[in-house]
DNA sequence: GAAAATACCTGAATCGATTCAGGTTGATTT
DNA sequence: AAATCAACCTGAATCGATTCAGGTATTTTC
């Protein structure tokens, strides 16, 4: 079989050999009801044969309607963004969508080259978990056409439709459910603060600490990521302090940071989890079950989110004056060992 | 600003507007040291007022060169994966390369489907952690001018370069570990078995159980996939045995099965970790060290083999003429608590 | 000062799928 | 039998970036 087919057959190659013209290969391929079956047949023999590819540049370049999608994560390592991307996938194999992905990593620079890269690629639409304020970004997107949905972020003025938790609920149940446990002393570790999420929930935190009675402070431990060794970090900071200013609980800002700040607190062993100090998290992450000691958590329908999220995506991308509309899911609180004892 | 340009420019706008032909503007974009710097600065500040972007699928069609590699993945989920495909996106933002992302879930047909769409997209090449045998597709590729590297997988025939971790070698290492601690009723977790890595796990495993004095048989759990979920049922059948029939350790194909084992004997309480089981797994996922009892593992260089693996795939994309390559890096054995009571 | 070389530039041709105005054929209506 | 209609087909024009053969100045060489 050496020295095969060097050159990719094209639709006229196709046609040729099915004895039709381009045009009619054309349709057999986009619109089989509008030519006989005759022809369909023999053009769909021809592309057998010749093994012949859609090349998906020619059909761009005229038409103009890609059939990827891009995805800007946050952060690609977390399970809950990880889950959030099957769900957009799942939903996009039903409709013929692939996902360019982009992972920022927490990164304004990583953000607008992924952006400008979905850009020149024309992609359908842009699913983005954003980092900073990029309306101004997306609005321009949206002149070339190309729709775009937030991600696990709700879209404060509303300009662009999104799909996510209410997180300063989720920060309020949170709380609440460490102060039914009678926790008083509770801190909230999580950052940095241009995540949004970050915000609403220590915001919802301290609604939750000043309806209680008697009000109290939420402590805040603020960290440079979301990840497992900057909660373990912070866990280090926290047991570095004097015993009498250790807090009897913790509310991170995600599951990642909460298995590091239990990590280590295991490791050093003064603190006992759920005992001395509560820990829940954030998200739910299929690992938080399988932690040391089993970890509460606010579960995000993470599947659903990212679901949901193509299919208004692909929604408006086909009907582009629609109007945007932000979908809120509720979430879940779980309770496992860590808050428990 | 509302009704702002609807219609995206093209190089044509940005030739008249600068006032110099389109071949000009082109060659500003690719070889601006052909170009007098007089011309580079007026098309620059004339692509600048414009919002100019330049079109992919044009470029595409006619130069041929995509700036997208395609990922097909066998489990999105899985830390490991995730950590090997941002090691490829680390070097790809390096040299300008998205990734086109797909996961196939151990799914022949999803394999299928992502191979054919980033044929129709042209990728620049392909990257894949195969499920079944896919030489005849890869080789379709390749007569196509897409490059392809095996991922986790050493190419046996040698048709293909591969980037992996010497499985048979890890399966070796891992129940001489197991052996050395003083266990003999050892059992494989794992499956299916059309994934070549289990094979060469098992088989590593057996060397090691021959080797032994006196030698000794491995015993095989197959689960049906390779997720928490399998473990934990895999672990839920051990359980309902006899108790003379328990195994002292279980070699876990990898973290994800080691840890759903992990997890439903912890539930159960009967068998004590490390005590009297003890559970050793493959990858060295993140959360194997903040697991319940920290779970010793295989570790793998996982960003390096997605770097690696995106390294020699550009490489191959730009002189096809080059030979396939087999680059095997060396597993290391992590000891934690799960083995060593 | 003529010839040759250099530095830049131009613009038509090209890639392949899609679209659509304009056929052709055969059946149906009047 | 002419007119109308339906079903199906054709093929040139189109999208936008790139390339390259063929320019035109300008400089260098002898």
């Amino acid at each position: 079989m050496k020295g095969g087919t060097p050159v990719p057959a094209s639709i006229r190659d196709v046609a040729q050999r099915a004895g039709v013209s381009v045009g009619t290969v054309s349709n057999v391929l986009n619109r089989p009801d509008e030519v006989s079956s005759d022809s369909v047949e023999r053009v769909n023999r021809a592309i057998e044969e010749l093994g012949y590819v859609r090349n998906d540049a020619a059909r761009k370049l005229r038409g103009g309607v890609s059939s990827t999608v891009g995805f800007v994560v946050l952060d690609g390592q977390n399970p809950f963004y990880t889950d959030v991307v099957r769900g957009a996938e799942d939903e996009g194999t039903r409709h013929n969508i692939a996902i360019l992905y982009g992972n920022t990593d927490e990164d304004h620079a990583r953000e607008r080259v992924y952006l400008d890269l979905f850009e020149e690629q024309q992609v359908r639409g842009v699913l983005i978990a954003p980092y900073g304020d990029i309306t101004a970004r997306l609005q321009r997107l949206r002149a070339r056409g190309i729709a775009a949905v937030l991600v696990d972020r709700f879209s404060g003025d509303g300009r662009f439709s999104s799909v996510s938790v209410d997180s300063v609920r989720g920060g309020r149940m949170a709380v609440e459910h460490l102060l039914d446990t009678g926790r008083r002393r509770i801190a909230f570790v999580g950052g940095p603060f241009d995540i949004r999420q970050v915000n609403d929930r220590l915001a919802g935190a301290r609604v939750a600490a000043e309806n209680a009675s008697p009000p109290l402070e939420i402590e805040v431990i603020a960290t440079g990521a979301m990840t497992v060794e900057e909660g373990a970090a912070a866990g280090t900071r926290i047991l570095a302090r004097p015993r009498r200013d250790w807090p009897d609980a913790l509310f991170a800002a995600n599951d990642l940071l909460a298995l590091g700040l239990l990590q280590s607190l295991i490791v050093d062993g003064r603190m006992l989890v759920p005992n001395e100090i509560a820990i829940i998290g954030f998200d739910d992450i299929p690992f938080a079950a399988a932690a040391a000691v089993p970890l509460s958590s606010m579960r995000q329908p993470s599947r659903m989110i990212g679901r949901t999220a193509l299919r208004i995506l692909l929604e408006e991308a086909a009907d582009p004056t629609s109007i945007a509309r932000q979908t809120v899911f509720q979430p879940e609180l779980i309770v496992r060992r860590s808050t428990s004892g």
